[in-house]
DNA sequence: TAAAATTAAATTGTATAAAATTTAATTGCA
DNA sequence: TGCAATTAAATTTTATACAATTTAATTTTA
């Protein structure tokens, strides 16, 4: 087999496929004035709501030179408050608002939205999310943080 | 089951993978002077020799605001050319030049590098991009270009 | 055939990513 | 205790992505 072809490359479709899934949450996510990025942080506040600038970039793998410039955005839309820990003052602490935590109501049916734009099926989301959540997990198993 | 929790995304999983493996690229395309996405141009170009800017961009799903930045890069690494088309002088075709094509035998261990970079088995590597591809082929079919 | 519509690239503007550096605070230990 | 090492964020720099606009060339069509 010829390697040096992109159609025989692992990473292309994985890469190519990531983008096109962000771009199908672009105008779901237009509707709550969020980017796929943004977004992909208020989940984890809406699961956690209030943790370090460090425990947020573990959940989502992004260091602070991705996240701090996007929660200060997600701070001038109001959803987040940043504050130094009285305990360590190192650490940011990131804490949902009201406005943060009522925008939950109005993102409840991004999931379903995605699943029909993207014609998908739920057996083939789970074996996708299986496989890439399992791979994901032995890399960064691979080399601790 | 809690379908706004991060855990429960595929699309994270994805972008996460996605991200990582790009990283797992980092150390072993820096031999060869070259970013993940000019690998991947560079890896149409050693199959194809000769194609103009519209080409490049459908193999790849990327456009011409990513790949115009870009291809100026590669020029200046003297890896390619790019010259209107006498046909048509809209159209800016991109050719392998000696150098860049020179390149492809530095490149023929990056395969098998990623492989032992990534800890995956050739049937794991397999199934994901035929998971990846098959995807990424139905939501190409959803909305032609 | 001449204006309108379309097309291909490039440019502009906005938003990530991530390595490397900087700053400030805390911890470890000689 | 005091200083070196470490840590958490922010900043800087470089490189994508991609929507939207612009420019120039080609096609379509009234």
């Amino acid at each position: 087999m010829e390697l040096l072809k992109l159609s025989n490359q692992l990473c292309f479709p994985l890469y190519a496929l990531s983008r096109k899934i962000t771009s199908h949450y672009l105008p779901i996510l237009e509707k709550l004035g969020l980017t796929y990025p943004q977004y992909l942080v208020m989940l984890v506040l809406w699961d956690e709501h209030k943790l370090s600038v460090k425990e947020l970039g573990e959940r989502l793998m992004l260091d602070s030179g991705t996240l701090s410039p996007l929660l200060k955005k997600l701070q001038e839309k109001h959803l987040l408050t940043r504050t130094r820990s009285r305990e360590d003052e190192r650490v940011v602490l990131i804490e949902l608002t009201d406005t943060g935590l009522s925008l939950k109501n109005m993102a409840t049916g991004v999931p379903n939205d995605i699943m029909c734009s993207l014609q998908i099926s739920i057996e083939e989301m789970d074996q996708m999310r299986k496989l890439a959540s399992g791979m994901l997990e032995k890399l960064n198993q691979l080399e601790p943080a």
